[in-house]
DNA sequence: TGATACTACCTTACGGCGTAAGGCAGCTGA
DNA sequence: TCAGCTGCCTTACGCCGTAAGGTAGTATCA
């Protein structure tokens, strides 16, 4: 896969190669045209299957059949994509639970849903860990999930302050899953299994709960906790209002 | 800052610079050697003065004053300079409180460290946060906090599960205030203000809440309601013993 | 019909990156 | 005196994002 068989890649991949002219234009024909979801869609797969680290838009274009520069004819930059990417899947957080529920159930599935969302493509959740939700379907989102949260009844202080700490957690315990102890790039050197054992008895016996079948319990134990604390706090605001 | 200019910035930025004799050798001896240590200070300075995505071994050997390959003659890759300068910051954690405190207070100081610590690195923490912690040092911070969660009187199991559960909520919010909706790289085209304002009432209204000046405040809420909830737990354990 | 403008995509080139391979000066011990 | 080692430098390779500018095909309008 060097550089000077771009032509040829792009003619190998297309389909119906019948009435080739030999000129750079006709080949173009061969395949789909570009566009901003397919290159978001490429991208997504490419992410996933090679690391965020090792995503490139020369490699993105080698996937598309098309030069590195032509995807810069849609979206102005690499950043750009990674915007549209976190756009792309904070969409399949809609349409959220369902109103008519209680609030707990809804937290409750609200956070089911965001850990399913994001184990499914854990190398682009570590960009979106660290990285803004900005976009108009992020507020749309943050907006929909305070009116959520405005149902426990708390006041509107201790409404945000549940929003902000759910939303920590949740963050943190998918970010750990994805990157955590157990999985992905870990130190280069580890320390030996023996010298753990011996150095590190707690460690040791916390392991059989370390170990990734345990992760579901582990999250729903704390957001059991956490819901229990919201509800705690409302039955406290009922018993002494302000 | 071109390429053609390196032996001048060497003898430029070292004192002393009576008996130069020309030669590269000569040059050399005018700074302080490097050593592992001098390189991980430069490279944690380096890194939250220009920010993680532009730090390179490059500039950290015009840091030094020396050249770029001479700092594989202390690591072998830029991972290991990255393990390492995780480790350095763990190092940081060290005292843990007091074990002659309760458990709760441990808790709250340690949560307060951990935060305090890696505020002061914001760049570098959202490399800690998306990788390990198996260096030996790591794992006898863990093995502290394993052993400060027991005293909790919880299960083995449960103990685990709160160990868990509050690594995840801390490094959420710590995450969320160094990455996070308020500050750090944003997204490419901002919403406009007045659009917000149109469109997502429930985020304005939640706007006084989400400023920088409240973070302590909603860090302090998340905290006590997950160290109540394990206490409740704890309660619950004594009232029906296994 | 032919000129013009626009769209979609390609080519080339630049400066930066991590790092493999190898060189070379100065010191240390034999 | 000389071998070997330490500490650092030189060169080079194949990646990267992307600025600048080209070019073929299509749509529009005279």
């Amino acid at each position: 896969m060097g550089v000077g068989d771009q032509s040829l890649g792009q003619e190998g991949d297309a389909a119906a190669p019948g009435d080739e002219g030999g000129a750079a234009g006709r080949s173009r024909r061969l395949r789909e045209p570009l566009s901003r979801e397919r290159i978001e869609i490429a991208a997504l797969a490419l992410i996933e299957r090679e690391g965020l680290a090792a995503f490139s838009i020369r490699k993105l274009g080698q996937v598309l059949g098309c030069e590195a520069m032509s995807i810069y004819h849609y979206f102005p930059s690499k950043s750009h994509i990674m915007d549209a990417l976190v756009d792309h899947i904070i969409a399949e957080m809609f349409p959220i639970a369902p109103a008519d529920l209680p609030w707990e159930e809804r937290l409750r599935r609200t956070a089911r849903q965001w850990r399913d969302l994001l184990k499914k493509r854990p190398s682009l959740f570590t960009f979106v860990a660290t990285h803004r939700l900005n976009t108009r379907l992020g507020l749309r989102w943050i907006n929909e999930m305070l009116k959520m949260c405005a149902a426990a009844g708390l006041t509107r202080e201790q409404t945000v302050r549940m929003f902000r700490t759910f939303g920590y957690y949740l963050n943190g315990a998918i970010l750990d899953e994805t990157a955590g102890y157990a999985r992905g790039p870990s130190t280069v050197e580890p320390v030996p299994d023996d010298e753990v054992a011996r150095d590190y008895p707690e460690v040791i016996a916390a392991g059989p709960y370390f170990r990734e079948s345990e992760w579901d319990k582990t999250f729903d134990f704390g957001v059991e906790l956490l819901i229990e604390g919201y509800a705690r706090l409302a039955k406290e605001n009922r018993r002494h209002p302000a």
